[in-house]
DNA sequence: GTCTATAATAGGATAGAC
DNA sequence: GTCTATCCTATTATAGAC
């Protein structure tokens, strides 16, 4: 059970980088079956529903790096504005982490949309939701915190583009290192 | 010519919806066929060189666009200021416009990337560079500038990437909307 | 300039051997 | 758990009629 479990984990962060790189519609299964060393046959069995099962076990492992990572720092005993801190430090350290923000992307376009679309529209919610609350723990007024938690997913996000645009990931680590304190600039709590 | 000339910018101009919604490699000619009302042979009438020359009079139509637009508004008597905010003015009355901003991001993804990819990137660097040679005419610091012109991308394509996931447009028409402000913040010349 | 028909290739998926 | 072989469908592309 261990080893075929760290090699599912391995797998599915295989799978990342392909669809990071190709898309979904681009990520054809020869595509797959090169990146990952396994033949089609292989893949199904490990993903009986195709690739559509694929790209669930992707947002499922980001998923559950969330929950792992940013809601055990929530959970935590920290001070409000260090958990925002540890939010951006935690997505700087785990460089798969970049590739897994763009998927939200990736999965809104073409036939992916119409299966991942809504899932995936109601996480960035949810995030937005949870960051601005936690910025109005930093003492930030409710409008202002919407407002911020919003903006911070749009330069990540935008950060990306830029950053697979312009092939140079320290686009991206400069936005996250930079978040912080745009954020809380004028914090009077936590 | 004046009336096929006028129904190939409309096609061109449903081919960037179509590239817009699906990406490239989504964007199937049975879609393309679909959506432009032309059979699949009348589309390698227009486009001889099929998909991938679909997508390159994509670019070159949005090409076009900047250097009449952007391009016009650049070479006028305007201040710098002033032209700082003609360009997000023009890019938040067309719509259109929006969508071409994305498919920057849509064609480094998948097989276009390799097509495409590079001439993308220099595009988006030439932009880079206007635009942070533009803010120095307004007085802001050349180091600023060049800073300032590099989030004014970041936040147009993660308004693009946030308004898709949301499906609500006016993330990015109020990021288009506050740019300028922002980027002429402390301006003192132009 | 558009169409129908068709060919060639690639993609998704499964069966069954090992 | 992986493989080869295979099937069916979708996709790209072209030929030739109108």
């Amino acid at each position: 059970m261990t080893r075929s479990t760290l090699s599912r984990d391995a797998l599915v962060e295989k799978l990342v980088e392909v669809f990071y790189e190709y898309g979904y519609d681009g990520a054809t299964l020869r595509v797959i079956s090169e990146a990952t060393g396994l033949g089609k046959a292989s893949l199904y069995h490990h993903f009986p529903g195709g690739k559509e099962q694929m790209a669930a076990a992707v947002l499922e492992h980001s998923r559950r790096w969330g929950a792992e990572h940013i809601g055990a720092l929530l959970a935590s005993e920290l001070g409000a504005q260090e958990k925002v801190r540890g939010i951006f430090d935690a997505i700087d350290q785990v460089h798969h982490r970049a590739q897994q923000l763009t998927l939200m992307n990736v999965f809104t376009y073409g036939s992916a949309r119409a299966v991942f679309g809504a899932p995936v529209a109601e996480r960035v919610r949810a995030g937005l939701e949870s960051l601005a609350t936690l910025l109005q723990l930093c003492g930030i007024d409710a409008q202002q915190a919407e407002a911020r938690a919003l903006d911070a997913y749009i330069q990540l996000e935008g950060a990306m583009v830029l950053a697979r645009t312009l092939d140079d990931l320290n686009v991206f680590r400069a936005v996250v290192r930079r978040l912080p304190d745009q954020l809380l600039s004028g914090a009077t709590a936590g």
